[in-house]
DNA sequence: TTACATGCAAAGCATTTGCAGATAA
DNA sequence: TTATCTGCAAATGCTTTGCATGTAA
């Protein structure tokens, strides 16, 4: 392991999510930073909350389910994570904050980050008395084999 | 009531459905009429089971709900619906048969179709190996109150 | 010290399923 | 006549809730 391992990086994305946490007034709890960690030292990630159950059980320690369903929704109220709907049975969440859009494959059930460039796409201009929030774009492709099974 | 209004027209978005249901080989019993009528006769719409059920009682007539899921499951896989994925806690149909993408006006719970011309919309090229099945833009807006309360 | 968080088990809710009885062809 | 469909009620599975206990500040 090089030092570097252990400097202290304030802008990585763990460590710009916790000051969010702090600043925005809840606490930066045990299970809190543990999910942090999971959800913003890995790269970007598109989790629902059973991987990340799954997760805190491998690395032996122990979070309730109930904990994580509530930590998902402030971190996404908070604007850490997005939930991207995708289908109906299962709420996934996409730890990259930058702008983009989602290809899913849809026989396989993965999903993967369209950097906003590379999709060109223009919309009307909003009326004054709303606000855009979000434009979900999914590309949803299937495997010529699946589709050819009719 | 003008006598118009009885004139048999092969085109209509009922007798299409109808057509597509008894070329498909699933029967076109009465609960699937009943439906397809609800579905294809009043217009492009949005539904959910429950508004179909709703409806239904509403005719005085009596369906249960398993069939009504059957029936937006199978309608859908036979293209005559589609389904919208605005949600995670409930399931959206879709009766426009025309290309196009969503407004979702997020504080009310509604949803409206914008023609694909009113949106630009170029994605790359999808490699061979893959076939595109659908793209869904969602535009999400809030009324601006709304989003004021933070 | 106390307001806020967590964990558990129970509840909620949309959707699916198993199966007996009904119905279209 | 028989393969298919419907309706009921029970089951499923994700998510939320109520509440007692624990914890950060």
């Amino acid at each position: 392991m090089s030092s570097e391992t252990n400097v202290f990086d304030p802008f990585s994305a763990y460590n710009i999510a916790l000051r969010k946490i702090e600043d925005s007034g809840i606490r930066p709890t045990k299970q809190r930073r543990v999910l942090a960690k999971m959800l913003f030292e890995k790269g970007d990630r598109h989790v629902t909350a059973e991987n990340l159950l799954d997760e805190v059980k491998k690395e032996n320690r122990k979070i309730s389910m109930a904990t994580i369903y509530n930590t998902l929704k402030q971190f996404t109220s908070l604007g850490l994570i997005r939930e991207i709907v995708v289908d109906q049975n299962k709420s996934l969440y996409c730890t990259n904050n930058k702008s983009h859009y989602h290809l899913y494959i849809e026989d396989e059930g993965k999903i993967h980050d369209i950097p906003t460039k590379n999709i060109n796409l223009d919309i009307p201009s909003i009326p004054a008395c709303l606000t855009l929030h979000n434009i979900d774009v999914i590309v949803r492709i299937r495997s010529l084999k699946d589709n050819k099974k009719k």
